[in-house]
DNA sequence: GCGCCTAACCATTGA
DNA sequence: GGTTAGGCGC
């Protein structure tokens, strides 16, 4: 216990003994947020003796869980369950195994990622003779996530036995292809990532005993990240917390990325006033970064007008200042980052794997990925094609999910994968059968196999490896299930034929992920079990301590840290990301910059801003991003061919797109005048602040005064 | 009927 | 780089 506290300082340590009521706790970046909120679970464990099945953690991904498991772990013993450490989804799909039977669905559901959704949106076009070339994956998926999230009834006709989905009552196409959808789900008792919250909303709502159940359990809830909590996750911990009353949150608005996903910073903001007698507790120092990163990151936040005003500081060593290279094209830009690399690598001894590039979108991580190749430096992707998304994984993942539970999705998948002359047309004959005599497919396919229709195919092998499996995985660990797969189904002989070692590759990886996690963990890892987690998991999950440099989006960065980071592309048009300018208007700008906040504040040591000249995949021509000026011009060290001419055009192009940007117009409000925000309501300006080019204005309807930039005062602020 | 090859088109972020 | 339709050969 002692060494817990040694490493905290007082204001963590309050955070830490703050166990009883609504407590919200608002730290910036490498502020120690994982740190106390281990610490406090421990606390709660060692020294009010509260039983780890008794405090449910959220974090936002696996890999933290993971990794708070592990420290916990390491205090407090062996033999505990910490399985209440773990994500909103992961929370859910344990109470989804215990009680979603109230909702007449089995607990042995199958949990659908974005690739099955797309399998089944697939099956559909085909069925309705659909062309897909007019229409997209991402629409559809979009379309029916928003109609799941707006309406949760959708759940009860998806767990009526009865199915009461009349499919030919339909007011258009969307809903025609929803009805189907969840047609489809419900036959292969899938849930997709929304149905894990939906569902346990309703479950709670609609079945108060098991609410309560849950409510008695719980006597400790924490949630780390809380900024990036939607409502309906928000709702969920808070109908959890009504019967103890312990909630402790911790996050930082400025940190929100994800609200285009549902988050809502307001949760935090407002928590004071949903929960009135709830404490605060602020952590602002920085122990991650050099106080240069962490000037030119605040300077940079500074520019957001909805934020709750806080400045991170740090008695860290000064480091250099932060680099902005422009480089000519995208070759240059490049090159200067590899040779970089090489000159940490030479003259500081800088190993790779401390090393991080982040971007906006993946794509751009082409023309880095090819300068790295040419200049001969490892480096490992995290995102892009996702790891678990990969054609080799989800196949072999598909067969050991088709011995589990012989869904339709998986059958289909690898049916004829290695080629078992097993295709379309004998597929649609199969579905035919099914559908008649309300088999699944692989049923139907062990029903019939001996038919003609299958005379020249390999159906029958296929068959009986797979019952051979049914019947005897149990006796056999996970990993050592899979190598016997990718033996006896010929999966691996056919991607050695086809020479394809780098999917080879990749399944040792899988394989080797199996094993860590069978060594880590507590009980047995089943098949089931192990199935389950893996489709939520992640990309950050994957990190590993590879000697090379690490690629990513600066999503996937999130919550993460490295001693180098360069932040790459970092040009109008790609960061801040028009489609996302568009979508959401006014919002998604300081989304963008939140973003750019956070990729900065992922750097240790140093921190390179790098862009280029060139043209955007639109056909736009690309101009240092506006977070590059945002960014007070004394903070950075500006190196490569930027030309004032280029500046000037840049401000121009700045300018017409957005007459708040770059504006010379002078402050035009005083001390005491009143303005009126149009989401903050009536106010009147308390101060003035020209150095930080602010205003502090203390709003009528809310508690603490805000500030807001000059920048905008011109589009926001009215004289009233 | 099946599977392989190619040209053409497209790309925001993710649990 | 991935995805898709369509053509072609077995």
């Amino acid at each position: 216990m002692q060494d817990i506290f040694a490493e905290l300082n007082e204001r963590q340590k309050e955070a830490v003994m703050s166990t009883e009521g609504y407590v919200r706790v608002i730290a910036g970046p490498g502020a120690g947020k994982t740190k106390t909120l281990t610490a406090r679970y421990v606390y709660l464990v060692k020294e009010l003796g509260i039983n780890p099945s008794n405090i449910l953690c959220v974090t936002f991904t696996n890999k933290a869980a993971q990794e708070m498991k592990k420290r916990v772990r390491k205090t407090i013993g062996e033999g505990y369950d910490t399985g209440l450490i773990t994500t909103y989804h992961g929370f859910c799909c344990r109470v989804l195994k215990e009680d979603i039977n109230h909702l007449y669905y089995p607990n042995n559901f199958i949990i659908l990622d974005e690739e099955d959704q797309k399998a089944i949106i697939s099956e559909i076009y085909e069925e309705l003779n659909l062309d897909r070339r007019n229409d997209t994956y991402e629409r559809i998926l979009k379309y029916i996530s928003l109609r799941k999230n707006k309406d949760t009834s959708y759940v009860k006709l998806l767990s009526d036995p009865g199915n009461s989905l009349d499919i030919n009552n339909t007011k258009d196409l969307n809903d025609k292809i929803f009805k189907i959808y969840l047609k489809k789900q419900q036959k292969v008792y899938g849930l997709d990532f929304d149905d894990l919250i939906n569902f346990t909303i309703v479950l709670f709502i609609d079945f108060p005993e098991v609410l309560k159940k849950w409510q008695i359990r719980l006597s400790y809830i924490q949630v780390d990240e809380f900024q990036d909590s939607s409502s309906k996750e928000f709702f969920i911990v808070e109908q959890l917390s009504k019967e103890h009353e312990n909630l402790f949150v911790v996050g930082d608005p400025d940190q929100t990325i994800y609200e285009w996903r549902g988050a809502d910073p307001q949760l935090l903001v407002d928590f004071d006033k949903h929960f009135p007698s709830c404490k605060t507790i602020i952590l602002e120092q920085n122990y991650r970064s050099t106080p240069e990163i962490l000037k030119a990151s605040n300077s940079l936040i500074k520019r957001n007008r909805l934020r709750i005003e806080k400045e991170m500081f740090t008695l860290n060593k000064s480091g250099i200042k932060v680099i902005h290279y422009h480089g000519k094209d995208e070759k240059d830009e490049i090159k200067w980052i590899t040779e970089r690399i090489k000159y940490l690598n030479k003259n500081f001894g800088v190993s790779k794997k401390n090393i991080a590039i982040l971007y906006r979108a993946h794509h751009i991580s082409r023309y880095i990925e090819q300068g790295l190749i040419e200049a001969g430096i490892d480096y490992t992707i995290y995102g892009g094609v996702k790891f678990f998304q990969r054609r080799e994984i989800k196949d072999v993942l598909a067969y050991l999910r088709l011995i589990a539970y012989g869904d339709d999705l998986s059958f289909s998948r690898i049916v004829n994968q290695p080629s078992r002359g097993i295709g379309k047309q004998k597929i649609n004959y199969l579905r035919e059968k099914a559908e008649q005599e309300g088999l699944s497919l692989y049923k139907a396919l062990k029903k019939y196999h001996t038919d003609p229709v299958f005379k020249s195919t390999k159906a029958r092998d296929f068959i009986e490896t797979i019952q051979y499996f049914k019947a005897n995985y149990r006796s056999f660990a996970v990993s050592e299930l899979l190598q016997d797969v990718l033996k006896r189904t010929g999966y691996e002989e056919y991607l050695r034929k086809e020479g394809d070692q780098e999917r080879l590759d990749n399944i040792a990886e899988l394989f080797y992920s199996i094993v860590t996690l069978e060594n880590n963990n507590e009980d047995e890892l089943t098949l089931e079990d192990y199935l389950q987690q893996i489709s939520l998991y992640t990309e950050a999950d994957r990190m590993d301590e590879k000697d090379s440099v690490k690629l990513m989006t600066v999503h996937v960065a999130k919550g993460l840290e490295f001693p180098y980071v360069f932040v790459c592309g970092l040009s109008e048009n790609i960061f801040p990301n028009p489609r996302s300018l568009e979508e959401r208007k006014g919002r998604a700008l300081e989304e963008e910059r939140r973003l750019a906040y956070v990729a900065m504040t992922r750097a240790m040591k140093e921190l390179y801003l790098t862009e280029s000249e060139g043209i955007t995949g639109n056909g736009l021509k690309k101009y240092p991003s506006r977070f590059l000026f945002e960014i007070e011009e004394n903070l950075l060290d500006r190196i490569g061919n930027l030309e004032e001419e280029l500046i000037e055009e840049t401000k121009k192009y700045l300018n017409q797109n957005d007459d708040t940007f770059f504006s010379n117009e002078e402050d035009i409000f005083d001390e005491g005048d009143v303005v009126c925000h149009p989401i903050f309501g009536r106010g009147v300006i308390e101060k003035v602040d020209k150095d930080n080019g602010v205003y502090i204005i203390r709003f009528e309807n809310i508690k603490t005064p805000r500030s807001i930039s000059f920048t905008y005062q011109k589009l926001r602020l009215s004289n009233r």
